[in-house]
DNA sequence: AATTAAACGAGACGGTACGTCTTGTCTTGGG
DNA sequence: CCCAAGACAAGACGTACCGTCTCGTTTAATT
């Protein structure tokens, strides 16, 4: 799975195996070449020809380490966003107050223009490949869930959800109808609406006394 | 909007000028060998060409019509799907029972494989066509969505619900969870799924005495 | 053969039956819209449908009447030229001045650009069309060859010639070497070739004594 | 000119440059497809895509390398050409029966229908087409026609000649006669039509004593 | 250092599908 | 009831990319 989309090992992963030898240049020139043409063209009209001339690189070097179009363009995403993620959701104490500033600061991510091409490419492509489509919940969405389940957990553990909630479930109540939105434009995302849904969701999740 | 995905109105349409003129056989042949298509080789490998040699039918006479492989689908999908629809949630008094048997019978509808195909490619397509997904949710999704909504309403008035609900926020916090996990694989798509998903979301939508 | 190029006789043929409507109106449009554009944009991208169009008339009528963008250019260019070619050459008594006369004018009138385009075309298209070139031959250039034929036999009556020429082959040795270099541009069309031409040609021709 | 219709040196052609690589196989079979094929249906029905077909070759490997049908068949012809021609005319010292003996044969030669579609193609695809024409004479005619020329300077030399006839337009006066009743079928090509042409024309360029 | 084997850039190859264009036939509706 | 307008089935056009396959040429890691 991980091997179809992050093919072979980057040079640092160990392993008893001679190593496979590869240029980083090139990986690196090949995923700027990918988010700067998605960003352009569009994904539809992305071609891996297209990126193998901006990256000044031979095609068969695309095709030898990556299967498809999706994964160079996984791989640039994630190689991209690995950077941040690590760090969990803030928790005040105040849970409704600490999900609102979460969310709100993912509206204003996700209505980023420059933002958006590259991950809708990846959803649309996933939705017709499971394979794809797998290793980009895996790798890009799965931990972000998980960081909304974490502090559900804490709330829940605090005594303020009570103690029957299914927290994944509450996670995606959250998050669901947030991504929904943006991905097939069902309805605008704003602050106001952020803030309506974390209100909503978290009464039937609050601990009745 | 429509105009683009559902071209030129069928000869029914009234209107002064002096109607356009094609062949509703052809119309029906392009839909049927659309429709087979999309579920026999997937709607990467779907071809305009493939639609056409199928239908018996010349490309440009989807060309003509069509701005795309996505549009014609959604015109098929569209066609086939307006039979049903029209009829409203059932309404037994007992809105968690209503809603469990709905998307029961929803979660086995999307579980199965025929009508996956296209559905999701619908998606995808829409993904990366802003002008494509606005005709799809008006046209498939937006109408299934009011049934919940008139429905929680139904529920509202009845004073089974908090006054203050707001009721799209409430329906898509019933539907988005679904919908996203069906979509991007995040989750099974379970009758105990959808069990627990109408439990949690009415907790927070009922009136408190 | 006639038949094909030149269909179904005008209205004024004659005929018991009155009947057959054909509109003479619609057969100049055509013939004037079809000169016209051969010349403005050559004979391969001369289109029955944008004769039709430019001659505000159905495809259809032309179809009907005849079976090819030549048959129709072989038409209107042989009832542009029906007009002028009936005169015979001139006989001032000087057999060479009077050949190099008319063919210093033809070098002219060959060197139109105007006239050659649906010429060339009707040459081009008759090549690998037998029945075609046929009509092309017969309507257009076997009346010009006579001339000269009959020019050249007046010259044998007057003694000038031997009467042992064959006078057929006698013209073609002076058209033909002048109609391959203009067709096939194997050489230059000058007055002076022409001159050259009669010259060495009628040398041959001459009665010995 | 040569270099559009015979393009980019086969392999043996030195040049400090890397030499580009392409297949000689395919060149072959494209060319002898185009034969063919151009036999089997004629000119205009000849395809690019049914020559590629023919070959087993990629559409765009015959678009590579050529820039029409015309030139494809202007170089399979050429190259099927190239073998014999090099020879020189014959001289027995009678030129007239050296003549006639060689345009006898080309009268045969030309009445082979299998040999008539490619070449006729060639000159209705030149009529129209100016660079081709003159690639067309320059490989195929012109040499041809030197032959003839040489055959006559020698005999001027040997004085069978009037000293001051044009050599060229005595070529002509011999050939254009013969391929003109060939291309427009302006009469039939029988070894009695060329007998009376050599010796009409041989009159005029004879010696004078 | 010299050797050697892979990965590399370049790009030709056999193909598929694109979207456009023309052809000749068929259909519709106004005059 | 003719005929312009134009939709239709068919299929060639030339283009863009696909994914595979050589070509020489780096480029390291092992000798």
């Amino acid at each position: 799975m991980a091997n179809k989309a992050a093919p072979d090992a980057p040079p640092g992963s160990a392993g008893g195996t001679p190593t496979r030898r590869y240029s980083e240049r090139s990986r690196q020139a090949i995923f700027e070449a990918a988010l700067a043409l998605v960003g352009e063209v569009g994904y539809e009209k992305l071609t891996i020809e297209g990126i193998a001339a901006r990256a000044g690189v031979g095609k068969q070097t695309i095709y030898r380490w990556w299967p498809s179009k999706a994964a160079v363009l996984l791989d640039a995403f994630g190689s991209a966003a690995d950077a941040y993620e690590h760090e969990g959701l803030p928790d005040t104490g105040d849970l409704a107050a600490d999900l609102k500033a979460v969310l709100r600061a993912t509206v204003d991510e996700f209505n980023d223009a420059a933002w958006q091409a590259p991950y809708r490419a990846l959803v649309a492509a996933g939705t017709n490949d499971e394979e794809l489509s797998r290793s980009f919940v895996g790798r890009l969405m799965e931990p972000g869930i998980r960081l909304y389940v974490e502090r559900l957990r804490a709330a829940r553990e605090a005594g303020e959800l009570d103690p029957d909630v299914d927290l994944r479930i509450g996670a995606e109540m959250l998050l669901s109808p947030f991504s929904q939105r943006w991905l097939m434009r069902t309805g605008e995302l704003t602050h106001a609406f952020v803030d309506t849904l974390v209100d909503q969701v978290l009464r039937g999740l609050r601990r009745r006394d």
